[in-house]
DNA sequence: CGGAATCCTCTTCGATACTG
DNA sequence: CAGTATCGAAGAGGATTCCG
């Protein structure tokens, strides 16, 4: 690395390793697990090919990232976080809920990956402890929350059933709102679900 | 802001505000109180002054800073953090709990800026809940905590007072090693405290 | 086809000098 | 004190090309 902060502070060492432009999002995608170099710069949606290349050969230096070949027959390499590079997901969460203050809602046009419900949950609760089990629906999209854990898809017995759209979801668990927001079953553990998950957000 | 990652995504919208070099360190520096754009520049120590107007300008537009005119017999400006602004420790606390991992043991040449005790006591402990009264003794800087929460200098009848050098602080904190660490009092509560300290960093 | 290296343009950075 | 102006160097973005 050419350009350092050069100050002993653990702040500014962190972004010498993952202050420039597109790591902290390369880590984002690696969160989910492995990735293909190719996967990568789809999934990362405008990244040029030099500075993917460039970031992930600083990454790996540093020990953030691991470069593996895949044993057969599959014949390719993917990058994955190392240990250490797990350690971001703190500081991804924290970004997270900080940015999804001013995000504001999805609009219409926001076209979603599938699977984006059940991360989307895991970053919402992530430092709020939860009881009881909540599945939601959004759209095709079906994820729950079962003490605490995400689970993929429904679950049996849940405790309230949440369905709305994108935007009641986000105002759901950003701004505790629930217009827009259909619950069966248990609401006030629904509601006390979301006052831990905003007082997360206001507090930590 | 030009230059935007366009993806729907907290992360990335998050990086859009805060993610362009020096931003989160002119945070950083503004989470212990308002700063004329002087100091500011002395502290950061290395930014270029068009940089950090242009910084400012963009973390002004967007919610994050409020530039302030002192009222009277002041007559400067101070700049410091909005509410929203002051979200980002969380963030800033998280970045220096990975960095803090991979910074390694300050060596000597190293000069800490007057009270740094009191901020890395802060950021050490900011997720761990923390019982007793502690007194933290390291070359001239005193700093207590008591009960969780951050006095600066000395305290009476605290349950441990540590002595130790800038290194040995960082080792007790950061790796939970006790060598070059004099401990006066109830070493136990202080090795809690020190677990609690690595928990937090490996869990949260 | 996956995994880059290259080339080119444009913007930003860092350093210094200068001004209301 | 609080910035703006200037300028060379570095890095980002985009397209294309190359290699196994």
């Amino acid at each position: 690395m050419t350009k350092t902060y050069h100050q002993y502070c653990p702040v500014a060492h962190a972004l010498d390793l993952v202050g420039e432009r597109w790591s902290l999002l390369i880590a984002r995608e690696l969160l989910h697990g492995p990735l293909r170099y190719t996967d990568l710069a789809d999934q990362l949606c405008g990244v040029p090919t030099n500075v993917l290349a460039a970031r992930l050969r600083v990454l790996e230096a540093n020990g953030i990232v691991a470069k593996r070949r895949l044993p057969r027959p599959a014949a390719s390499t993917v990058y994955e976080l190392t240990e250490y590079g797990r350690g971001l997901e703190p500081v991804l969460f924290a970004l997270a809920h900080w940015g999804a203050r001013s995000l504001g809602p999805p609009g219409k046009d926001v076209d979603f990956p599938a699977g984006w419900l059940s991360s989307a949950l895991r970053t919402a609760v992530a430092a709020a402890h939860s009881d009881g089990s909540f599945e939601f629906r959004v759209g095709t999209e079906r994820a729950s929350l079962v003490d605490g854990t995400i689970v993929e898809g429904g679950v049996e017995d849940a405790d309230a059933i949440v369905e709305t759209d994108p935007a009641g979801f986000y105002h759901l668990l950003v701004d505790g709102r629930l217009e827009g927001v259909r619950v069966e079953g248990d609401s006030e553990a629904l509601a006390r679900l979301v006052q831990a998950v905003g007082l997360t957000a206001a507090l930590v």
